[in-house]
DNA sequence: CTGCCTGCAAACTCTTTGCACGAAT
DNA sequence: ATTCGTGCAAAGAGTTTGCAGGCAG
């Protein structure tokens, strides 16, 4: 899915919900679509504060889960403390997360079988699958040896 | 595994990290391992000062990391804020959570093709895997009808 | 004795929220 | 005009840490 079909989707979304498209929340916007990789909340805010140096944390804040909700961004939580957010290209809704030890980078993979995987055992349970997600921790065998990972810089 | 072969490995653990085997760290084992369910810091706290008045926050907050690094308990994040912690077994690297997300209850269940999967995934990205985790979410199908959870209490 | 351990409380990180002003419709 | 949105700063939850005294080995 384009930026362009995004930001539609995004105002649609809100006008829907009957919520206002403001500078603010579009400055968010082009923030996170201009990312490269998974983002934070703060780094978000960073960047949409150069868009837009009147948008506050709270805004990024509030606007997040409007973004989720209108599927226009993914959450992921990795369990290292804060969440990271990356665009929703729709084709993802099976993918997997591998992340790296050695630089913490978060790499995307497609999962096919999770989904069967998922109904299987939830209704085995008596449960109605929702979602599912799996996350593989792994380390640079190359780098271990220089001691370091190659994009071991944080942004 | 015995909660007597876990304590024994637990203590060992210890000493061989030149670690010491105080009142307050048993204290909190034995807290830990009379939980039939997961658990947070918190609940831990309360139980295992019930057993040992002593014991302190910090103390358990001190401890866990050193019972995960033990073998004797694993850590869940399953992105609710909080962590939660269970008896490791020994016989369940390969599980997966499923998460209801009308009671918070969570369920572990076998997943023997995971790391594999993890495996496949990892090395066609250069990486070595470490762990994997999967986490499905889940809602009562029984129970949404009731408009709510039989495990709606939070302990 | 020595050095690890402890409880306490303060500090920290990430996120949420109350309030009064400001702006979109 | 209304009603929702905003920034600010304070609050909140969960977890970590500095410190001075305490106890294991």
């Amino acid at each position: 899915m384009s930026v362009e079909a995004s930001r539609e989707k995004f105002k649609t979304s809100l006008t829907q919900k009957g919520l206002r498209v403001t500078s603010q929340r579009l400055a968010i916007f082009e923030a996170a679509f201009a990312r490269k990789e998974h983002f934070t909340a703060e780094q978000l805010l960073k960047h949409a504060k150069a868009i837009d140096d009147s948008v506050s944390r709270a805004t990024v804040y509030r606007t997040l889960p409007l973004m989720v909700e209108s599927h226009v961004l993914r959450e992921v939580d990795i369990g290292s403390g804060e969440k990271f957010y990356l665009p929703d290209t729709g084709a993802n809704t099976q993918v997997a997360q591998v992340v790296c030890v050695d630089c913490d980078k978060i790499f995307e993979i497609s999962a096919p079988f999770m989904e069967w995987y998922g109904s299987t055992v939830s209704l085995k349970l008596g449960l109605k699958p929702v979602s599912q997600r799996l996350q593989v921790s792994a380390q640079c065998m190359a780098f271990r040896q220089h001691d370091r990972c190659p994009n071991h810089a944080k942004n």
